[in-house]
Formats: structure tokens, C-alpha cells, sequence
DNA sequence: CTGAAAGCGCTTACAG
DNA sequence: CTGAAAGCGCTTACAG
């Protein structure tokens, strides 16, 4: 009943034909090595009627492959991350891959512990958003002939492909979009890191404000600082600087202490303080006002990452070319970035 | 420059011993298989000075052991999916073990299909959020010798352990919570679906309202209903029973749309209509106003399932009993569900 | 067109 | 206390 352990032997015994021959079929070589139809269909049929599943360990100590590209993100739990790693696992489960996650935390020897890992587990390939100080890591595994490919940041001086959103443009634009609307000091809250993504959202947001005459309104804080401290710092930022009217924040979670910092205050958004977040939440919509935020479109990027990677693995010959790839992201303009002007007509009563 | 491909053999020589008393160092039996003291470490000493990495499919070749375990639930981008899977890995990977993840999409087929990928890929033990039908490949698994566990909901009939909430209970505090502040035709919003976790909490509602001498106004809807069909349905739910003032989500998701219809049908919570939600997130307490939910513990579930999979593969032999573990949750009680009272005191001027 | 054989890198029973 | 050897299940160069 129990149908464990069939092997390539087995099959061939029972069918009285040499294991090559099975193997030949197995892999689709029939054709390329002269296999007659009639055996091929013969050992076809029987593999499907008994169930064959050839042993991976095997398959991968003689092939050094194994179909599992390791993937990097901050966090699994992220919205953007684990939505982009739910897309990705789909296309690459259609083409036989499966991707392995793991959450750096941001963290760089945790992040050199997971690549260690993944090089024992023998991926054939590396997705990952990298923390800092992995340059060396990221360095010997090039060298050593994996494909490494970078999204949503990039490292400066490595020689890897990279998919990133254009994050220069899409903040400079949610900047000017709450220019546009009449907001006089806007201030952006970040995270204290050097990370490309965060220097191209800073600087956005300094290319919107070099337009204007006003001076840059500027909160960072420490990406393992605890949430409650991260409001912390928020409501100190506000109530130092009365005159903002307007918050850029540059990620989702530093949004949400933002929003509950602001919420504390008993600040209104937006008749009090205007509000836009890099990196659109589907619950966003549902708020009161809804908030308006930058939607990175994660079906493209996540389809860009997984082609490249999945062409790379399977071309190993073909030296692919480094690249960069800059994807466009849109602005979902909602209730929290209302014109002032507007604000003034319907809601200045309130006040 | 590049260290790559050393093996037990390269070790062996260099250190002029055979690859058997490196494999016992390696592996940790020194001591069990008598070598010297002085011999280990040597030995540890010059793996440790080259790197050397242990071949993962030579040993899965040998032992028949991955030290991965395949985890299947419902959609890794789910708040609470995602979560639990990133406290596991955090978990697992202390442990040496990797965790796969994959979504289901509460997809019987698919859930076979990945049932066959983990095989293939040898995991050690199975973590599944089941969907319905597929009783025949759990028993083969479970037959065939693997570790299973199921978690946040099981499958009637089947002899495998399993960890879930109280579905029942916390239905029918949350919906008692609604009862004891005065509202008074409460409906449920729920899964078209037959699974156990659904079946409790609408049970819990069932027995809430039994006290009561209310009918049960029942909204179901089916897994796979497009977003916009979903909200529609809500909506033509409410406008077809106005008598409707409190609703039950039975999930995070259908709460999305159930919300997103109150917004389109301009209706004020709590003052039109008050809201429960079994599953918190954490973005719930920054809604205007902020919503009740049932809130389940993610860190004991993750912990209980992981350490309850772990000593099971650690120790084969012992046959651990079926076991149910069901992990009580909490009520966080906020805006959404205010006291009708209160209500009327409070926020009635603007009705 | 097909098959015998080597070898991928490990683990472990067995002999000494 | 230590080592030679078999074998896990596959792939593929090579011989016929």
C-alpha cells in the first residue's frame, strides 16, 4: 500500500531496461539521446502509475542544484514584503522553483547567518533586500558564481543587478502634491540609515522643498527603536515644531506610530496636519480620512525580480549584464492630503 | 582565494585522519565514538579556520533528514498568517531548522500539489492550516511516517494533533460584549464554508444569540468572491435588514470589505452600526473609531506549534499521543462597539 | 539505440 | 581508539 522509496532502479528492474535509459526519460533527454518513443511512453506511463518522485538529495548532490532560491526581505511580516514574496512564490512555483524567506530585521550579522545558511541548503540563486554591511558577503557569493539579485535597495560599488522603485521621483512628487495644496511646512519623518532607498525618499523630498523657501523639517528614527518610543519621538517632533502642517512619512511602520502620534495629540488630519506615507496599505482607504500614500506596484516588481532571477539561473553560461531597474510608483491621492483651501470651506468650522 | 567544494575527504587528508573521525567530530560524537580530546579539536579547529561547510544533500542522501519543515497556510500577505510564520522561522532558525512556507489560497488542489513539492523536497515535518478535502493526503503522510501538525483550524476524523483558538468561546464573549451594551440585532458576517474554525466562532455566535430572543442574521460569503463582489454583497445584506446594529466579522478580511461597504453606505460606527472583528491588527486601534477585535495570541500559537514539531522530529521513535491544544484568546474592546448609551449621550446631536 | 560504471559527499556498521 | 568500505539515489561520459 505504503509506496515509499521507489527508485530509479526499481523502475528500471521492473521494466527490464537499464536505470541511464529511465533517467534519460525522466529528465526529457529521450529525444536528445535516441530514446525510441515506444520505451519512452513505456516509462513514462509507469512512473505516473506508480507514483515516482525522484529523490531530490540525489538530484542535487550530482547536479549541485536544487530548484530553491533563497530570498532576503527586512521583514516577512511587512506588508510590502510579504506581499511581494506571496507574488513571487507564485511564478516561481509554476516554473518548479521554490522560494525559501527569511526576515533580516535589517540586522547585518543576522543577515550573513541566513546567507551562510542558504549556501549550505545549496539555493541556486539569492533575491534579497540587504541590510547594510553585507557588501563582502554579497561579493564572495558573485564570485563563487551564484546569482545575486538586489530589490527595493541597492548597495553602492557592487557589480549586482538590482529592481528598485523609483523612490527620488515618488517622493518628490507626494512632496510637491502637498505643496501643490497649499501646505507651508512639511516635514518628513524617516529612518536614521543610509540605505539607497532612504537617501532617494530624503532626497526627494529635499528636491520638492529647494522650490519652495522653506526650510528642511526633518525626524529620524532608529529602525529597532521600540514602538512606543517611536511615538515617542514623533509627538516631541510635533510639539518642538508647531508650524508643521504636513507629514511625509518615508515607510508604512513609521506611519503607523506617526498616525498614532498624531492621534495622541489630538491632532485632525488633515484640517491640523496634512499626511502621505511611502507605501500604500489596502486598509489605508478604510481611515477617517482615508490616507494618501505611494503605492510601489508590487506585481511588476515582484514579476521583474523573479524573470530576472529565474532567466539567470537557467542561462548560467550567458554572463548576464548588470542592471539596474527603475520602476515608476503611483500616488493614490486620498482624504489626508486634502487642498487647505478646501479644508478651510468644509471642515473650518470645526475648528 | 575562493573556498569552495572542501569536503570530509579534503579535511581528512589534510589532517592525515580518516573522514570517519572527521564525520563523528563534525556530527558531535566524538565523545559517544571515543575520539581523543586532543584529535577534536584539531579537527573543529581547522573546519572552523577554512569554513568548511557540510554537503546538505550528501547528508539528506545519507540520513534522509533536511532539517526543513514544509508550513502551508491559507496566504502568506495575511496579517496573521504572516506573522505566525514570522515567529516560527525566528524560532525554527534557533533551533537549526528552516521553515517553507506556501499559501494555499484555501485551494484543495493547490494544497495537494505542495503537499507533493514538500516530499520531493524532503521536509522533515508538516505545519498545515488545512483546506477542506484533503483528509486522504494527511493520512498518507502521517502514515508514511511524517510528523504532521495542523493548526488554526483541523479536519474532523482525522488522528493528528492539532493548535487553535478558542473559535467558540471568543465568538460568543465578543458577541456577548455586543449584547450587554444594548445592541440589539446583531449580525454575522462569515465564511460560505464548512471549515472548523468557521463552523466555532459561528457557533459562539449561535449560542450568544440563543440567549437572547433575537433571530440570527447571517451573511455568508465565499472564500474566492472578488473584493468588489464581496463588499456589494455586504452591502445589499444591509440595506436589505436595516434592522441590523452591530456586525460580527469572522475574519480580518471580510471585516475589510464589511467596513469599506458601512463607508459607502455612509453609515457612522458605532452610532449607526457597531463593529466586532475576530482578529485584531494593528492597525485597528488608528481607525476613527478604533475597532474591537478578538485579538489571538500569535507568539504562544507560533511557539506552541514550532516546539511541539521540534520535539516530535527530534525524537521519532517515541510516539508522542494525538493531542489538541486550544489557546484561549483576548477581546480588545475599543470605539467600535461602545455602549449604545453612551452612544446617544455622547455622539447622538450629530444623528 | 542502450547499458555498465563512476562518482557526487556524506554516515555508520563493522573490523581491527 | 581509528580506518576501510559500503551505500544512500541519482546523472552522465563513455563504450559498444
Amino acid at each position: 500500500m505504503i509506496k515509499r522509496k521507489i527508485t530509479i532502479n526499481d523502475i528500471a528492474r521492473e521494466l527490464s531496461i537499464s536505470k541511464t535509459s529511465v533517467s534519460f526519460v525522466i529528465n526529457g533527454k529521450a529525444r536528445e539521446k535516441n530514446i525510441s518513443t515506444t520505451l519512452e511512453k513505456r516509462v513514462l506511463a509507469y512512473i505516473d502509475e506508480i507514483g515516482y518522485r525522484p529523490n531530490h538529495f540525489a538530484q542535487g548532490l550530482r547536479t549541485g542544484k536544487t530548484k530553491m532560491i533563497g530570498m532576503l526581505v527586512e521583514d516577512i511580516s511587512d506588508p510590502f514584503f510579504s506581499a511581494v514574496a506571496r507574488m513571487m512564490e507564485e511564478i516561481a512555483y509554476k516554473k518548479g522553483y521554490k522560494i525559501l524567506y527569511s526576515s533580516t530585521e535589517n540586522d547585518t550579522q543576522k543577515a550573513k547567518d541566513l546567507i551562510q545558511m542558504y549556501r549550505i541548503r545549496h539555493v541556486d540563486g539569492y533575491i534579497i533586500a540587504p541590510p547594510p554591511g553585507i557588501e563582502l558577503e554579497l561579493k564572495e557569493l558573485t564570485d563563487d558564481g551564484f546569482f545575486v539579485l538586489l530589490f527595493d535597495r541597492t548597495l553602492p560599488g557592487l557589480e549586482i543587478s538590482n529592481v528598485v522603485v523609483d523612490n527620488l521621483v515618488s517622493s518628490y512628487k507626494a512632496v510637491k502634491h502637498l505643496i501643490d495644496n497649499g501646505y507651508k511646512n512639511i516635514a518628513m519623518v524617516t529612518l536614521l540609515s543610509d540605505q539607497t532607498q532612504m537617501l532617494d525618499r530624503k532626497a526627494g523630498y529635499v528636491k520638492a522643498l529647494d522650490e519652495t523657501s522653506k526650510p528642511y523639517l526633518l525626524k529620524k528614527i532608529a529602525y529597532h527603536d521600540k514602538r512606543e518610543n517611536c511615538i515617542k519621538e514623533i509627538q516631541d517632533f510635533l510639539i518642538a515644531n508647531q508650524e508643521i502642517d504636513a507629514l511625509f512619512f518615508a515607510t508604512n511602520y513609521l506611519a503607523e506610530s506617526g498616525l498614532e502620534a498624531l492621534k495622541l495629540l489630538n491632532r485632525h488630519i488633515p484640517g491640523d496636519i496634512g499626511v502621505v506615507v511611502f507605501d500604500d496599505h489596502y486598509l489605508f482607504k478604510l481611515f477617517t480620512p482615508s490616507i494618501t500614500a505611494i503605492a510601489q506596484p508590487i506585481k511588476e516588481i515582484s514579476e521583474q525580480v523573479i524573470h530576472m532571477m529565474l532567466r539567470s539561473i537557467s542561462d548560467p553560461k550567458i554572463k548576464k549584464p548588470v542592471k539596474t531597474l527603475v520602476i515608476p510608483t503611483s500616488l493614490t491621492i486620498r482624504g489626508s492630503s486634502l487642498p487647505r483651501t478646501k479644508i478651510n470651506g468644509d471642515f473650518g468650522l470645526k475648528d
